[in-house]
DNA sequence: TTAATAGTGTCTATAAGACATTATATG
DNA sequence: CATATAATGTCTTATAGACACTATTAA
């Protein structure tokens, strides 16, 4: 870490920031949430990502902190959270040199119920359109929400990530639908399914789910909270 | 990044580290700074990946803090740098609560000197078996090193990092080479030469290098820095 | 019976693995 | 010439894309 015997640097402002995504309907959605206005908070009035400060005393671990953050806002315990980096410089906030520790997080819509803070004066889903959402938002959060979106449709091509924003039970053509929406395009669906089933990523439940026709098997994930990834994306190079 | 009003947080420490990996003859190296014996700092004598406090005067950025430390210990000035993760928690530094900002570092062996700098009272290249080095590290140095190595392992599957580890000029047998040092197991020449050379990653460079058989061309990247991704991995799953 | 979606099969294209063959330098 | 390595070609295999076809439910 370190081959300086001082620890008498000025230290920079230390925070967790997390990518929340879940997809409803058609849309790929991100959870963003309002900073204050009182005059005493940077960028008051925009729309940011869910974060803030480290607690040293509350949270033992980086990731205990982005679980807490995840926790507070949206009620679930147990999503897929992998970290996306940190960004940090001395002009990204106005307070002072400043580095921020990122969570990229996948939730099933339906798991989350979202909660106001004492200081998030709204909160709520934006939908994603190309690589942005549609408001200007606080601090350097459009680089960094552009960079999750880039690492979701990335690793969307050969893992089994999309899979994290689904509930526990799922169909298969449910399945395919999340990539569909993560990638913006249309996939194959025997070949789709040939990989999913081929990899020792999903299990049968048992059950079904009826609907207005023939009615489909239901799936889980083997391993919850593991990625499988595929030797292959889904797109060949033209 | 923050919906509280409030700055007044106890700091974690804030360092950078970097990992800096080469490639000489058949060992892939990474390289490791001792820790100093002086009774002050934590881990005394053990050996430890290059790193220290970000400082908030002379660094405007994390990478910029990056790109120093890698400089003090090599002299390269541009190498392939990509971040790797952070790494934050209550114990992981017995001085308090610390976050680190890990990075990745290639580098062609020959392009670079080791600099003993004022604490780092040795420093060398370590050979890497299997995820880790013989050593046993300082801090959760261990943690991070294999992390990195999965990373360039992983990376070196389906995409053009290995290349950063030669000089500008090489021959396809000598990529190859490195792929092979870097995978640890061999990769079939003919696909190898025609996945590289359908991907817009090199051009001749007009010149050849002699030896004792028949001469082999010489290339470069095309644009250096970039990554090209490959739609497979080298070894599909069997 | 029809509509709708689940699930499977077929054909082609691409690129990898395995390995043989040809090309071009040195000594 | 022999030798060594560069560079290319051939055959097989695996899987994606495209899309047709069959299966099973509700209305």
């Amino acid at each position: 870490m370190s081959d300086s015997a001082s620890i008498d640097f000025a230290r920079p402002l230390t925070t967790v920031d997390v990518v929340i995504f879940t997809v409803t309907g058609s849309k790929l959605d991100v959870l963003l949430v309002k900073r204050p206005d009182d005059g005493k908070d940077p960028s008051p009035g925009r729309w940011a990502l869910p974060g803030g400060f480290v607690d040293i005393d509350r949270d033992s671990t980086l990731d205990a902190c982005a679980l807490r953050k995840l926790k507070e806002k949206t009620g679930v315990n147990a999503p897929y959270l992998e970290q996306l980096g940190s960004w940090g410089s001395m002009n990204r906030d106005p307070r002072g040199w400043s580095a921020t520790h990122v969570y990229f997080a996948l939730l099933a819509h339906d798991t989350c119920t979202l909660q106001k803070g004492a200081n998030a004066i709204d909160i709520g889903w934006f939908p994603i359109k190309n690589f942005a959402v549609e408001h200007s938002l606080a601090f350097d959060h459009k680089d960094i929400l552009r960079s999750a979106i880039e690492r979701l449709r990335s690793k969307a091509e050969y893992t089994s990530l999309p899979a994290y924003l689904l509930p526990e039970e799922f169909t298969l053509s449910e399945l395919q639908y999340v990539y569909e929406v993560v990638l913006g395009r249309e996939v194959n669906k025997s070949p789709f399914r040939k990989r999913i089933l081929s990899a020792d990523l999903v299990e049968e439940t048992g059950s079904t789910r009826t609907g207005i026709s023939r009615p489909a098997a239901l799936y889980r994930l083997k391993s919850a909270g593991k990625l499988t990834f595929f030797p292959r994306t889904f797109e060949p190079k033209k």
